[in-house]
DNA sequence: TGTACATCAGTGAACGCGCGTTCACTGATGTAC
DNA sequence: TGTACATCAGTGAACGCGCGTTCACTGATGTAC
C-alpha cells in the first residue's frame, strides 16, 4: 500500500506535529515511539520509513517548533504595527497566562525543551541554541526599532537591545518553568509567580 | 554480614547523597539504580534494604537537597550580619557563575529539579513546592529586615517582600537554566545570559 | 556473662516489562520500455 | 497508451537491551534467656 509522495510527506509532517506536542508536554524521554505513532495515526513500525532514529526526529521537531514560534512572533509584530512597546505588551500578556502554563504542548519550545537541551547530546543542544539565537535577534530587532538609545554599547560588551532581549527571555522562561513546576501542588503560588513575572516583564519593557 | 545501626544509617545517607548529585546532573530518569548504587559504593540489590521504591528515594533526595540549600542560605545570612543588601549581593555573585552552571550536581535544587517537578507525579511536585515555599520565606525574611517599605501590601495582594523574593527566584532559575541549556553549543551566549542575569538580580536588590 | 537465635544490610543472579530498532511482508504508486 | 517491474509507506511480530524490582543466600549484629 504505497502512498503518493504528497500523502507520505503529509504523514511525515503529522508525525513531527504530534511529536512536537508530546515532547513539549512530557519531554523527549517521556514519549515512546509506540504512543507517538499511535497519536499520529499509525502503527509504530512505520516510524523508520520517515526517520533514521528517534534522535533524528528530535532534531526535526526542534527545528520545526522554533521556526513556528519565530514566525508567530514576527507575524504578531507585523500585524501590531510600529508601536513596539504595545507589541511586546501583547506578547507578554499572551505568554504569562494560566492557559499557556497549562498547555505546554502547543506553547513555548524554549521553556519546554530547556532541560532536554542541557542534558541530551550536543546535537539537540545545537538546534536549541540556534533557535534561541534566532529568537533573540527577532526581539533585538523589534527593540531597536522602538527607541534609539538601545543601540548603544553597554559596559557589558553587548548592545542595550540584546541585553534587554536576554532580560526578557530569562524572565519569561524562569517564570513559566517555575509556575509549571508547582502548578498542581501549589496553584496559588503558581499564579503568583505568573503575576510577578508578568509585572517584571512589563517593567523591563518600559525601562 | 549485618552492619551496626550507625553504619547502616551512614550507608543510607551515602546513597541519598550520591543520588542528590546524580539526579541534579542527569535528572531522576537519567540515573538507574545500578549506577547509583555503584556510585555510592554498593551493589544494586541492596537498594531495597533502604528504600521501598525509586520514587521513595526521590522524595528523600528532594527533602535533603532543599533542607541543605535552605540551611546554607540561612547560614550565609547569619555570617554576613545585618547588611541584607550585601548578603544578597554575595548570594547572587555566588549563584550566577560559570562554576555553578557547570556543576549542577552540587548546585541549586530548584533549578535542577524544576522540570522533573513539572512532569513527574504529584508526590515529587509537592516536595518541590514545599522546598520553594521554604526558600521564599527565608528570602522574604531577609528582605523584610533590610527595609521597612517592603512590608507594605501591593496591588497584587502580596507583600512587597514576597514579590521581590519571587522576582529574584524567577531571574535566578531562568538565567541558570537557560545558560545551562546552551552551555556547550553556544558558550558565549551562555556567559552573556549569566552576566545579564546577574546584573538584573542586582537591579532587583537595589530597587 | 555466655549461649542460641532472630534480624537485617549486603551480594549477585534472575524476572518482567517497556523501549528503540529490525524484519518479512503487503500492495498501491511511479517508472521504464 | 499499455504493460511489467521496482519502489516504498504501511503493518505487526520479533529482537535485544536496560531498567526497576524480586529473590535466595550470607554472615555479622543485636537480643532473649
Amino acid at each position: 500500500m504505497k502512498l503518493t509522495k504528497e500523502q507520505a510527506e503529509r504523514n511525515r509532517q503529522a508525525i513531527i506535529q504530534a511529536a512536537g506536542e508530546m515532547f513539549r508536554q512530557k519531554g523527549v524521554d517521556g514519549v515512546c515511539l509506540n504512543e507517538l505513532m499511535k497519536a499520529a495515526g499509525f502503527t509504530h513500525g512505520g516510524f523508520y520509513n520517515h526517520f533514521a532514529t528517534k534522535e533524528d526526529l528530535i532534531s526535526e521537531v526542534l527545528k520545526d517548533s522554533f521556526s513556528q514560534q519565530t514566525q508567530a512572533i514576527k507575524h504578531a509584530c507585523e500585524l501590531g504595527g510600529e508601536d513596539a512597546a504595545k507589541n511586546f505588551h501583547d506578547i507578554i500578556e499572551n505568554y504569562m497566562t494560566a492557559e499557556h502554563r497549562d498547555d505546554p504542548g502547543s506553547g513555548c519550545p524554549i521553556a519546554a525543551f530547556a532541560m532536554d537541551a542541557a542534558r541530551k547530546g550536543i546535537g539537540m543542544q545545537a538546534a536549541y541554541a540556534q533557535g534561541i539565537e534566532n529568537f533573540l535577534s527577532v526581539y533585538e530587532n523589534e527593540l531597536s526599532s522602538a527607541t534609539t538609545d538601545v543601540n548603544s554599547e553597554t559596559e557589558m560588551g553587548m548592545s542595550a537591545a540584546k541585553q534587554k532581549a536576554i532580560r526578557l527571555l530569562i524572565t519569561m522562561i524562569g517564570g513559566m518553568m517555575l509556575s509549571r513546576a508547582v502548578a498542581e501542588a501549589s496553584p496559588t503560588l503558581s499564579d503568583e509567580i505568573l503575576a510577578v513575572g508578568r509585572e517584571q516583564l512589563l517593567k523591563i519593557i518600559n525601562s
